[in-house]
RNA sequence: GCCUUGGUGGCGGAAUUGGUAGACGCGCUGGAUUCAAAAUCCAGUUCUUUCGGGAGUGUGGGUUCGAUUCCCACCCAAGGUACCA
């Protein structure tokens, strides 16, 4: 009987979620195994045989974890809000809701035929109210939250209120804005009801504040930076300004040490974790402050200017300040004299794009303001530059600098030719700043001189102390997060305003429903698409949304009109899986005291200062008022690679046609004058194949040149193509002769374009013509083939739509089933390695699912040979260890030994293929289930027990040493592995072929290793 | 520039602690079976060779009896990141 695999296939599918096999209790005496893929984002292409990769991982992992006896929660779910259904939805008119329900059950077909073993009772939905409400809840929760850096820890804000109403602020230490007044108790109980909300609001975790943002005025959306191009919108090209608007944000900075700490304490990738440490930038140091000298003739207040600094042990060295251009003081300290240079320099400087400016490092550009800063210890007057490569997003946006320290300071110093004195002993600054903190022994700087990087620092900051004038301070780059989005496809915010002030919706009338709307576009006035709500205000005595027009500001008031971002419902999803159905709580504490947390996440490196920042940030704040038990949500992780697309790439010719007007001759080489074109091709139809045109050009290179006659050396392509050309574009038998008589240039060019994948073959051929898509837009396209076949070429980039080089899992499922394709992605190389999506070797996987059904064709109850038994126990040790070392790939091709083994054994023996189901199970599941049920069982394979690793069946007594003479492999020898070194050095020596090795020569050593190798050497 | 990861046959990739480099699969070559094809099975397949051997894991050094593995310098590729003071 023949593997049937769509049989067999749709056969366990029904059987799994008629029996609800995979279905998690929240109670049980098994050990609990937490296993998480990171949901997907249900896009209206479906997925593409890259998504199933980490999935398919996952899934191994959690099915191995059943049999080894765990209570194993695998849950799946979608991250369903999000841009592509709103764009979609103002394109169409769709509701955002239809596309999503439409997509999602497009997803949960092709997860359904891949087998995976996902609790699906427990799915959630971003978008779902259900599932929101509780992502209002935790928006709430922040509101009402801030960080007492005392306790280091989320506090209710009620505490902070008390501690105002003792002493007023003074004697706080939080998180806040730094525009935050000073004020005592008796201050604060005069303050009006709304002043306070307005000073609580500058301690709250989640807040409203002026926030600079990228607004596109012609897409009505604030805009990211990666999604701007030389300052204008990367889609559609719309000019973008900077502009500040009153938007939510997430105080994430109050956690940037616990979230810098904590990745010491989690099994996650390192580069993962590299770029959150980078991310989050911190940077120890001192501030310093310098007063700004009065110039005569102002009588102004005096300023200060702070900066940051890492190397406050070299403040001897500083020569001069630079200020960003928009720093605050800048137009306040100019001098008259200087006012007109630096206010076009300014201006100069804000046409720039910040990426403008990032991008271009090698150009210096500054200007003096006239006036000068007083060095804290020596008095002495400091010049004030302003310059754009000092950034007023980061620090203070002013630093001292110190060129013989830092070489932009240097570089900086030396073009405009300011001073460069150098502080550190025995170094040559002659030609660049000095910059190594180690080697570093401070000179020419009073009290530092002598003294090491370490010791001057904290010197320095002691002194600084003294005079008033610094402190050590430690700085992050880390911002806080925007957290509003002008956009309708995503949560509410739960918030009305009363007198501008925001009010937190109480939780028994959540969730706050996303209101019906006309249009999904921003409203006339520029405000976001919940704008176009009519009914969209707060009663607050009835508790509901009720129409705009009753806005009376007294029981009735307008909510807000921004959404939450995309990363607000994947930031809890993982917990809410715990107890999904939970309208009382956002999960029960039963639940989550349970399942702690997750034991292993898989999913996209891609996420690595997103979703798994905001993440940590989240279960950080839930940890800290007591809702989660574990600080850190998912103890390991491993980011599966990209899977990358094949694209085909076929190449159009088209021609031109010129007079020659002139010949000359430039250093040696011919060159030819060319008149206007005659004739150029317009409907370029003629596509020549890879191998024919690789003859005449180099196809490497992104845009192949166009090419003359004279260029083109392979007479036979020439021939064929100019045959081609003439008949192909109407080139009269004038212009031929014109062409050959060289009073006429005919010139190609050639054009590479990307095809569908699914039109070629693997061996890069296109297998069908008429499927072709750019056919209909090419009616009647020739092709110059080879050997009668299109040879496409071919190039690995991304996969996505765009390149045409998408392949979906469906096609391949149909062909050689899931299980086929779940071996195949598991063969293609390491998981967490990038590879390229290739199909040629799945006959390979394909065959060994053949092979194995046949094994388990004749079955007996016979005793079990000690080879056999060698054969399964050594397939048990290997797969075990690959599995929990995610070495997939690995194991597949131990199972193929195994089964070429016993095959070649003719093992019949049940006690050998029972436990080999099982190993085999969390790989190819449907197939182990109907090996299982030959075998006998009624019950499904999910649960049964992991074969024990035996050592006893592996002991071998002998040995095949290698003798090797130098280093090098000579010959083979068995020998009893109990032997002796002394007795294999004599067995050795006195060998035929090691006599012949040797000719007569004496070793001047012997090495031997007993159970390992022999290696002579002489 | 910096950080990270990687570089092994025609291809994807093995070699877990320094001990037989190239497992397994694809592809290719030859053979069996077949009227023929598909499918299946068997054998071979790093390169080179005067058939003794020689070379070989990005390059050049080093440590070692022995290096894909450890150390130093460099080259290349991919990803991330950036005038971060």
């Amino acid at each position: 009987m023949n593997y049937n695999f769509r049989e067999i296939e749709a056969k366990w599918q029904k059987y799994w979620a008629e029996n609800e096999t995979f279905k998690a209790s929240n109670q049980s005496d098994k050990p609990k195994f937490y296993a998480l893929s990171m949901f997907p984002y249900p896009s209206g292409a479906g997925l593409h045989v890259g998504h199933p990769l980490g999935y398919i991982a996952g899934d191994i992992y959690a099915r191995f974890k059943r049999h080894k006896g765990f209570n194993v929660l695998h849950p799946m779910g979608y991250d369903s809000f999000g841009l592509p259904a709103e764009q979609y939805a103002i394109q169409t008119g769709q509701h955002p809701a239809i596309t999503t329900e439409t997509n999602i059950n497009r997803y949960r077909e092709q997860l359904d035929q891949l087998g995976f073993s996902f609790d699906w009772s427990r799915e959630v939905r971003t978008s779902d109210p259900k599932y929101y409400k509780w992502t209002q809840w935790v928006f709430i929760q922040l509101f009402n939250s801030w960080y007492n850096k005392t306790s280091d820890k989320a506090e209710d804000i009620s505490t902070l209120i008390s501690l105002f109403e003792q002493d007023g602020n003074t004697k706080v230490n939080a998180a806040c804005d730094d525009d935050t007044p000073v004020f005592d108790a008796e201050d604060w109980s005069g303050f009006s009801e709304k002043t306070q909300q307005q000073i609580l609001l500058k301690y709250r975790l989640t807040y409203l504040a002026d926030t600079e943002v990228n607004w596109c005025p012609a897409l009505g959306t604030v805009l990211a930076n990666d999604e701007i191009v030389n300052g204008v919108s990367e889609r559609g090209g719309h000019p973008v300004i900077r502009k500040k608007m009153t938007q939510w944000s997430m105080r994430i900075t109050a956690y940037a040490q616990r979230l810098l700490d904590g990745l010491d304490t989690i099994d996650w990738p390192q580069p993962l974790k590299d770029s959150q440490t980078n991310w989050i930038g911190r940077s120890e140091g001192a501030s310093v402050t310098f007063n700004v000298i009065p110039t005569e003739r102002s009588d102004e207040e005096s300023h200060k200017i702070e900066v940051f600094t890492t190397r406050p042990d070299t403040i001897f060295g500083v020569s001069f300040m630079t200020l960003a251009p928009e720093h605050e003081l800048v137009a306040k300290i100019t001098t008259p004299e200087q006012k007109d240079e630096v206010e076009a320099y300014v201006e100069a400087t804000a046409k720039r794009s910040e990426r403008d400016r990032m991008a271009d490092v090698k150009t210096i550009s500054g200007v003096f303001t006239g006036a000068y800063a007083e060095h804290p210890f020596t008095k002495e007057p400091v010049p004030i530059w302003i310059g754009d490569y000092v950034l007023a997003s980061y620090g203070t946006g002013a630093v001292m600098a110190v060129p013989c320290g830092d070489q932009r300071d240097y570089d900086f110093a030396k073009h405009y030719n300011i001073p460069i004195p150098n502080i550190f002993k025995g170094i040559d600054i002659s030609e660049e700043a000095f910059a190594d903190k180690a080697n570093t022994i401070i000179g020419n700087s009073d009290f530092l001189n002598g003294l090491s990087y370490k010791e001057a620092t904290s010197k320095a900051i002691v002194e600084l102390e003294k005079l008033g004038q610094g402190q050590g301070k430690i700085n992050y780059r880390l911002r806080d997060a925007v957290f509003s989005r002008q956009r309708y496809w995503g949560e509410p915010f739960p918030v009305y305003y009363v007198d501008d002030m925001p009010q937190m919706i109480a939780l028994e009338h959540l969730p706050l429903e996303l209101p019906e709307v006309e249009k999904y576009l921003p409203t006339e006035t520029g405000e976001p698409p919940l704008g176009n709500a009519t009914d969209w205000a707060w009663d607050t005595e009835q508790c509901t949304v009720v129409s705009n027009q009753l806005i009376n500001d007294s029981t009735v008031f307008p909510l807000e009109l921004n959404t939450m971002p995309g990363w607000a419902g994947s930031s809890q999803y993982f917990n809410r899986y715990m107890d999904p159905h939970n309208d009382e709580a956002i999960y029960s504490k039963e639940a989550i005291g349970y399942w702690q947390d997750v034991d292993l996440y898989i999913g996209g490196s891609e996420h690595a200062t997103g979703h798994l920042l905001y993440s940590r940030f989240w279960q950080k704040f839930l940890f800290d008022i007591g809702i989660a038990p574990k600080e850190e949500f998912a103890q390991k992780l491993i980011n599966q690679g990209m899977i990358l697309g094949t694209s085909a790439i076929v190449y159009r010719v088209g021609i031109t046609i010129q007079h020659k007007v002139g010949e000359g001759d430039v250093n040696g080489k011919k060159t030819i004058q060319l008149g206007d074109a005659i004739k150029t091709s317009t409907n370029n139809n003629l596509y020549v194949s890879k191998g024919i045109l690789s003859r005449a050009i180099n196809l490497k290179s992104e845009n192949p040149p166009h090419w003359g006659f004279d260029e083109i050396q392979d007479i036979e392509f020439l021939n064929e193509l100019f045959e081609k050309v003439v008949q192909l574009y109407g080139i009269s038998n004038e212009e031929v002769d014109g062409i050959m008589s060289e009073k006429l240039v005919l010139t190609y060019n050639v054009t590479p374009i990307r095809l569908d994948v699914n039109n070629v073959n693997s061996s890069d051929e296109i297998i069908s013509f008429d499927k072709m898509t750019f056919w209909n837009e090419h009616k009647g396209a020739e092709f110059l083939l080879e050997d009668g076949k299109y040879i496409v070429r071919r190039e690995v980039e991304k996969m996505s739509k765009r390149w045409l080089n998408v392949v979906n899992p469906d096609a391949i499922c149909e062909e050689y089933g899931a299980d086929s394709l779940r071996l195949y992605e598991m063969f293609l190389g390491p998981l967490e390695q990038s590879k390229p999506w290739n199909t040629a070797g799945i006959t390979g996987v394909h065959s060994f699912l053949k092979k194995l059904w046949k094994l388990y064709g004749t079955l007996g109850d016979s005793e079990p040979s000690a080879e056999n038994l060698k054969t399964l126990h050594k397939t048990i040790k290997k797969v075990e260890e690959d599995i929990e070392n995610f070495s997939f790939n690995t194991s597949v091709s131990t199972f193929m030994i195994c089964v070429n083994e016993l095959t070649a054994q003719k093992c019949t023996s049940k006690s050998i293929l029972e436990p080999l189901a099982i190993l085999v199970s969390p790989y190819a599941p449907h197939i182990a289930e109907e090996l299982w049920e030959r075998l006998g069982h009624s019950e499904s394979i999910a649960n049964a027990p992991f074969p024990n690793f035996e050592e006893k069946y592996l002991v071998e007594s002998t040995k095949e040493y290698p003798i090797s003479f130098n280093g090098k492999l000579r010959f083979k020898l068995e020998l009893p592995l109990d032997m002796g070194k002394d007795e294999i050095e004599a067995v050795v020596m006195a060998h035929d072929k090691t006599k012949e090795q040797l000719q007569g020569r004496e070793p001047k050593k012997i090495i031997v290793v007993p159970g390992k190798i022999v290696n002579i050497v002489g």
